[in-house]
DNA sequence: CAGATCTATGACAGCGCTGTCAAATCGGCT
DNA sequence: AGCCGATTTGACAGCGCTGTCATAGATCTG
């Protein structure tokens, strides 16, 4: 004779059922708000289901074909707002659907990347966003063999698997060259983080010097190094810059390295932009509330976070989605170039 | 007759069973890493996964009995990086012991908390790591019923339900006062954002008022805004005291208030901390590479994070674990103060 | 070398739910 | 009164996996 002690006091569906002297397909029903019930036995239903404290058992639910309602997020960091602010938005839109996210974070790292997605397809989530760091043929395979809608976001400067959700990162960096070289700056720089990592300000640093190109310019200098961005990282590198003859303008790989480069020219009592001009990029809030107001792209993040959202469940219900969405960069000019 | 155009091709332990030719159960522990199957068959079976691309179904698994490998996570919000930065510790170390979060934004809602417990605990998580805005009776007892581990995380200046990781907001704010006492500050003024939605600025404020008081002071000014705490927010409001003849020192609601004080501060031209004194609290990256780094109190986000995970990974080993872990604060002295 | 002890493998039931299809009930209408 | 379609309810099987217990070899012991 067995004990079930775990199982003496969790409520099933069946438990339920009894309690309201109907079947458990009515319960199953009534929870799961279906049309066809009838009004006496929803309350019956209800009473019992708050009498008994019944928690509804998704992963049965799930399993027993009913649809889940996870969707697999995979982030490269969330220490960079950056994707704090993407995942904010997703799960601002796929919460308001009833999804919730399961999380991932790959540390710009494609093999532990390969390794969520594997791990986090074992779950039959109905939908994974994942903002690529470099996706191996197996991961995409796994994708494929899924036949789950799949998001990509931020950079829409490659062909993606299923859909593709974000801006040109290409664009963004031309962009903002070609505005420079209107306001009539010759003179340019790059202070930049671990762009071998962070692919997609390697993409925006290169459209950025493509512009410069074309206007038969290119960066004096350019500061490195193999870390993740940061402000602390901006102020050293932009000091190490400025010890050894500035140029006019320095382009930053994102707002982060541009607000150490714009902190380190105040404290060294420099007028920006008079002395020195800065770029970034991202359009954080520090940026535009800072004493100069540093000129930037707004790159939307949420926004992008919330398209990829509304793609996921366009696809679920049916209707017809983009393969690329671009929610577009806006410039913002501010006033420390 | 039936025609399984979906399954057709989704490989389940069976068919892996079968290409190796051994039984399913054998598959399910080389899946699982178990010790006791022969190196042989594991290989033979490493194989057949490997030629039929299966992919493990957890979601079977876990109600098969074995334990669910996803914690739900319920934060108040993402775009404060406060909370980001919690996620990112936890994540790391759930990541590490082979977990993944679940998660659930409330935007200090504490009805939309109450829905959330609910909704994730129906994923039968193997725990619960909560920020709360305000546990409703409810969601305690469904909590209690649980059976889970849950770990409140942030302030530890409650009683938990189960565990609690986190700091002494009131000490932080207590200690804070302390010091600018100390430094001979006797004119304080406080600046903040929407306390009533985000009490543990409410229960900092409230101890530096009474470290204050113990000193026979008080706030001269107070400013607040029924908005999310932001460096514009910070500025607007900071704008608003200094044209009303400021006191001597402002203490911010947190980090992001004070720069935004900072900011507003250098922006009319006043020497910080000359003509105008400034305390914040978090220890944000960005208060600390200011030119003027910020005073304030750092508060170990990513820690309490991590701490957390460690109580969760803890108890499901059967260790003993803390009902209450203080991480405990650093007060960063900073310039600005 | 018989019996005891391990080790490796498998059969079977069941986790809690929902899809499918069938049955029962209820009016409405001729 | 009798029939039809619509509405409401239920029986049953099975989703893919793992816990439990049983079995077949392999190894050891005196």
């Amino acid at each position: 004779m067995k004990i079930d002690v775990d199982k003496a006091d969790r409520v099933t569906l069946a438990d339920v059922a009894e309690a309201a002297g109907v079947s458990e397909i009515t319960v199953s029903r009534v929870v799961r708000g279906m049309a066809n019930v009838s009004q006496v036995t929803v309350s019956k239903v209800e009473e019992a289901i708050a009498r008994t404290g019944y928690v509804r058992n998704r992963l049965a639910g799930a399993m027993a074909g009913a649809v889940s309602n996870q969707i697999a997020v995979i982030l490269p960091s969330l220490s960079n707002s950056v994707f704090a602010d993407v995942l904010d938005g997703l799960e601002a839109r796929l919460q308001s659907a009833g999804f919730h996210s399961v999380l991932g974070i790959s540390n710009y790292d494609s093999d532990r990347e390969a390794q969520l997605i594997e791990s986090l397809l074992g779950w039959q989530p109905a939908g994974l966003v994942i903002a690529p760091t470099l996706l191996s043929d197996r991961s995409l395979r796994l994708l494929e063999r899924s036949r789950l809608p799949v998001v990509e976001v931020m950079d829409i400067d490659h062909d993606p698997a299923d859909m593709v959700v974000g801006i040109s990162h290409r664009q963004a960096g031309k962009s903002m060259a070609y505005y420079l070289i209107g306001r009539g700056y010759r003179s340019f720089g790059y202070v930049g983080h671990d762009i071998e990592a962070d692919h997609r300000a390697a993409i925006r640093r290169d459209g950025f010097r493509a512009a410069l190109q074309e206007n038969g310019l290119d960066f004096e200098t350019e500061a490195r190094a193999d870390a993740e961005s940061s402000i602390p990282l901006g102020r050293r590198l932009t000091g190490q810059v400025l010890s050894n003859g500035a140029p006019r303008l320095l382009y930053f790989s994102n707002d982060d390295m541009a607000m150490g480069g714009l902190f380190e020219a105040m404290s060294r009592g420099l007028q920006v932009p008079r002395d020195l001009a800065l770029a970034g990029f991202n359009g954080l809030q520090i940026g535009q509330s800072a004493p100069v107001a540093l000129t930037t792209v707004e790159s939307h993040r949420a926004l992008i976070g919330q398209r990829a959202a509304e793609q996921l469940i366009r696809r679920f219900a049916g209707e017809p989605t983009e393969r690329r969405v671009d929610v577009g960069f806006t410039l913002l000019p501010g006033d420390s170039a």
